[in-house]
DNA sequence: ATTATCTATAGATCTATAGATAATGC
DNA sequence: ATTATCTATAGATCTATAGATAATGC
């Protein structure tokens, strides 16, 4: 039943990522503890061993995902093969498979409006993950000054973030493509 | 224990203004139907007689709450002493106090993201408020034609939802603020 | 010997239902 | 007599814990 310790943190790192990916899927309140660890193929049993509690998990698996997806983004501005890297993270987020796939998503845009319900530890992860967001998409944008395109930073990913949880609620409707595509053609990226 | 009919009815809607304001604060799992009547003044026990089941209640009382928002909207526009209807709407909207009291606030923000989540008959009341909303924003923004107007109040309305759950999302920072600031600005609201 | 993980379960909570109760309205 | 609401509870599920198990690592 003991694992090597080496396996041990592997076990730990494969629940954080099955947390993040069923979190994004159903929502913090949409999957137990029980669950999480049945599909990471372990038991319930072991989980307060390594984890505080299923608040603890939700801040952790969050701080986690966040890393690696300003990680990807990161990969392809440094990508001397991607030529427009704004435009290919942004039509990347904007578009309908970004959409109709939650478990790859943006953490904020499936779990962003759930943070206020949450402890101040969770709070910190999201207040960061916005921060390093923004922060690397001023990189990427027209501005005058840093000022200028930080804010410009802003009003972008609102807009993108916005786009993506709207079509979502109405993706019952055709009106749920045609807010993307505004979005897509607002950021000049199609 | 019984009451009047005219009773009834207002208890209905009672509950189902109860349940808007709950779940807005606490999200569709964050609550339970004992303690949505308990709070309605009642008790479990008569919810079924009115609502098929949690998710029914969901359903009707997203739609009561879409159909509420959007009039108190129109009584802004059609209100001769407000001078610039889309500007009150927009301010009060990324205003802080709209950030900040989760009980009254835009559903799209709140609960949006949780609609995937949720069987046809609610992915239908979000989906027909968000084209509602859409409609309201074209008849206020600027734009060539109706088609342009269209895509700025999607263009619009995208970055409003956007910045508003950012803004919640990073409450810990002061970044919060700034993106309330910054899309105020780009909105021309201020 | 230590310890990562397992089985089993306590205690709380949630959705939904059954049957009782008492006020309405014919 | 009808029926809106009540009390009580069944059955499922969720977080967290206790104690057993068996493989690691000194």
């Amino acid at each position: 039943m003991k694992v090597s310790k080496e396996k041990a943190v592997e076990n730990r790192e494969l629940v954080l990522d099955t947390a993040a990916t069923l979190f994004r899927q159903v929502g913090f309140d949409g999957v137990g503890v029980s669950d999480i660890m049945k599909k990471a193929g372990l038991t319930v049993g072991g989980f307060y061993n390594n984890f505080e509690s299923k608040e603890d998990l939700i801040a952790k698996a969050c701080d986690k995902l966040g890393g690696k997806s300003l990680k990807r983004w990161q990969e392809h501005i440094d990508n001397p093969d991607v030529a427009d890297p704004l435009k290919r993270i942004g039509s990347s987020y904007l578009s309908t498979t970004n959409r109709d796939d939650l478990s790859s998503t943006c953490i904020f845009s499936t779990l962003g409006a759930e943070v206020p319900r949450h402890d101040s530890a969770v709070q910190q992860v999201f207040a960061q993950g916005v921060e390093s967001t923004i922060k690397l998409l001023s990189t990427l944008v027209e501005g005058q000054s840093e000022a200028e395109k930080r804010n410009n930073a802003i009003a972008m990913f609102s807009q993108w973030l916005g786009a993506l949880i709207l079509s979502r609620a109405a993706s019952a409707s055709p009106i749920s493509d045609e807010i993307l595509e505004v979005a897509r053609k607002a950021s000049h990226l199609e």
